[in-house]
DNA sequence: ATTTAATTATGACTGCAAGCATAAACTAAA
DNA sequence: TTTAGTTTATGCTTGCAGTCATAATTAAAT
């Protein structure tokens, strides 16, 4: 997202993480701006019941935790990792120097929020009224058109079902039921655990480069 | 939101519309920075069966449909006047311009992107998992914790059984009996349909004045 | 190669929101 | 005040996601 040499040469600093290590947690007051190098991390939401709500997936190359850094407010969910990753964090000071120093990366930084904000609409709309096959298949579309500059060559899906359920608000069962269904129809491939998403349906929404 | 002298000395006008007026479509191309002076307006996602989710309800002195600005994508909902309305609108490049001769302003903005977004993350959570009443539930502190600043003296609920079920994703003969039965448990008081809503439980999540 | 754990799979049952129909109670207009 | 239109109310039925139980398969660890 910022050029990692900018953002070092402002104060920040790398730090390693390891699998399932917590970043930060929901509603903990702002310390760092975050940039993920190399790895994976998990954004989650828990409900009062437990159960947990995964608002994203970061890969490498993006920024998280940067919401109470504009408003002030606590972070908006607890961030683990997902895999041994780096990242590079600058304290919210010097982050806020830099957004002045460079008008045009706090365009950018407009630009990121309006996407973030845009997804979220489109995935609103869509758990609101639509039936679990088109929940989980807007999903798909989104980790395949929305995050593909970032992600992969093709568009490989490798989240367990547990996870797409997460992300969704689906039970376990019924997602796996679902990508059953569509692997019968032909509009999945599944090679070693990962989905291969390659139907051509419109795509109705994407997050675009930032 | 932006003051309206700033916003009339940067070449913006006012415009007045009528109840049901469309005032942008879902996906077209941005002309305008828009804010309301006057009235109400809905923030309206059509799925493609022609239910409706509604994603927003703006106030006046809120501005709307400001995410093509930062992002250069189309419009993110369909803007309809709810009622008879006046809002002043500011084209596109002059609102740029205005951005960045008033940083401060800027800031604010991501401040105001931020607090949308964050308001996102906690309704999805709400809705992915929660049932029917936790979803109105949640519906109301919103309109009466994050949105006081703007609305009203108290926590009058001015929305139709079918605008809570379009903001819930649920259907109106649900939310009507959700509603009687917290009526039945004195949770709210209804006078002449407007909904009262007087339960001191802990706020969850408020969008923050700005 | 063998054990252990995690993930995927599938059937059966249940609860409850959706959907439909229909009526009552408001509201606004004439 | 009457009329027409909207909003709220309620019973009944059905479908299907959720839940539980249990098994099969795959992946990871020893």
């Amino acid at each position: 997202m910022i050029d990692i040499n900018l953002l070092l040469s402002f104060g920040a600093s790398y730090k390693k993480v390891a699998a399932n290590d917590i970043i930060f947690n929901e509603g903990g007051v702002c310390s760092y701006y975050y940039q993920l190098v190399k790895g994976r991390v998990r954004w989650i939401n828990y409900t009062n019941d437990g159960k947990e709500y995964l608002q994203s997936i970061i890969e490498a190359g993006e920024c998280f935790g940067e919401l109470p850094l504009f408003d002030a407010g606590g972070y908006a969910a607890t961030s683990i990792a997902d895999v041994d990753s780096i990242l590079i964090r600058l304290n919210m000071s010097a982050f806020t120097q830099l957004l002045i120093e460079n008008p045009e990366i706090h365009f950018k930084f407009s630009k990121l929020l309006a996407n973030r904000l845009r997804f979220k609409f489109f995935i609103l709309k869509e758990m609101a009224f639509n039936d679990p096959a088109k929940r989980v298949n807007a999903l798909f579309h989104y980790l395949r058109d929305g995050k593909k500059h970032i992600c992969l060559t093709c568009s490989q899906i490798k989240l367990t079902r547990q996870q797409i359920a997460d992300m969704t608000g689906l039970r376990v069962e019924t997602v796996i039921r679902v990508v059953r269904n569509m692997y019968k129809n032909g509009e999945l491939k599944i090679v070693r655990g990962k989905i291969y998403f390659n139907v051509m349906t419109p795509v109705i929404m994407s997050e675009q480069e930032y």
